[in-house]
DNA sequence: CAATGTGAACAGTTTCACAGCT
DNA sequence: AGCTGTGAAACTGTTCACATTG
């Protein structure tokens, strides 16, 4: 057994979930003419510091120059290498309803990577209709017609149908699932879940609309505690500052 | 000045996007009879530690009882309070394309404490229309005839028009903003933005399958490193291993 | 000289272990 | 005896500062 596991050291998740920000930004200026960046602009684009964003680039590799910045075009490359583009995922939806409709037809959501393979629901209603050229398929209908296992599955449905859907989506192959589901799932262990909570999230905006609530006749959260950025959320936030 | 902000000492913030799993599942619990419960079982079904439970728990006080658990209603309101439920928040929604009809129509998503206050879009086609009972406006439209501010901004709209319509959203009295588009959005430091970016979520997704491929041939990134728990996604995984 | 790459300090969460109630 | 609440340890990710390089 020789080396074998090579990439570096195993990138952090959050920078995982960084990367393709950066390239999205990358690929628009190119787009602008722009042919190198520096992790500064980068930064200030993507709304994080340039050291996390140096950080972050250092761990897909040393694509940058010194003195000069990242070449605009490999640094687009590079980042699509290690996400896994170029390769081409079979996707299947579970949930057919108002959310995994417009998920399919959100311009930006299902690229070129993906290739929608399933489309499932439960409903007779649905079943036999077509939704962006794609037949709805009940579940025994969608196992017996697929020759190849699924990549990815989608979650849309009510949080009751869940579990089960999940079940089904990893006996038709799939290793990763994105959740839109209110429901906590038991996945086995190689089995990657995300988890894309909307209600949550009004929540926990709720909690902090409520806080600057309180804050409107006392302490405002954001006052004079940190000289540069607003100790604020833990991802992307307002870049812009100064410079 | 007496004390104020008497809350302990700030929430973490990944323990508030918890809060509501718990609460969720106790509801649940109460409504199937049961009137007590402990932190293993809440963490079992969260998908989390019980240790992890009882921290995120004692944050928002001491609620529990030493050798019997949590009172479940208790648990379900104490969390209600924090997460500022009980009070009515407006919110605003631009963009009501595919993904913007199709949250409005979500059960689960506006519920008795989010107020529709305003749909806009800059469509001419799409103004005048009523989804939901709301009618579309235009943002000046909106803007006249909003007698009192807004809480909470939602976008779902393209990247290229989010951050013109983040700014709309801060000027009608925004300080939350819930943001679909896939855009960093520049926002004054009292603005809460939460992004939820839907092509990242695929291809995080797509990077952990093309590991899991790779190592179809060689290791398989969960084995044996952990003896309890795989190390996994940093949130909610598959409970239930055990016990 | 400008801007990367990175070790070291720091900060925020999670896990552990156990004292303290009931 | 059972289960919570919480300091302390461990860990993971971020920020800092600077040596390094084109």
């Amino acid at each position: 057994m020789i080396d074998r596991s090579a990439r570096r050291k195993q990138i952090p998740e959050p920078t995982i979930a960084r990367l393709p920000i950066y390239q999205r930004i990358t690929t628009e200026l190119l787009r602008g003419g722009q042919t190198t960046v520096s992790s500064d602009q980068l930064g200030r684009l993507a709304g994080v510091t340039a050291a996390k964003v140096r950080k972050d680039l250092s761990s897909i590799g040393s694509l940058g120059t010194r003195g000069s910045g990242y070449d605009a075009a490999a640094l687009v490359a590079g980042i699509a290498a290690t996400m896994g583009a170029g390769e081409t995922w079979r996707v299947a939806i579970v949930g057919v309803g108002n959310l995994g409709r417009a998920l399919i037809n959100t311009r930006g959501f299902l690229t070129r990577s993906y290739n929608l393979a399933a489309l499932i629901d439960s409903s007779p209603d649905l079943i036999g209709t077509t939704v962006a050229g794609v037949a709805v398929q009940g579940v025994e209908e969608a196992a017996a017609s697929l020759d190849e296992p699924i990549d990815i599955g989608i979650l849309t449905l009510p949080a009751h149908a869940a579990q089960t859907a999940a079940d089904q989506l990893i006996g038709l192959g799939a290793h990763s699932i994105l959740n839109f589901a209110p429901a906590v799932l038991s996945c086995p262990p190689e089995v990657r879940v995300r988890y894309v909570d909307l209600s949550i999230e009004l929540q926990v905006l709720s909690h902090y609309a409520r806080s600057a609530e309180a804050g409107r006749g006392g302490l405002l959260s954001s006052v004079g505690i940190q000289p540069t950025t607003a100790p604020g959320s833990a991802d992307a936030r307002g870049a812009a500052r100064r410079s």
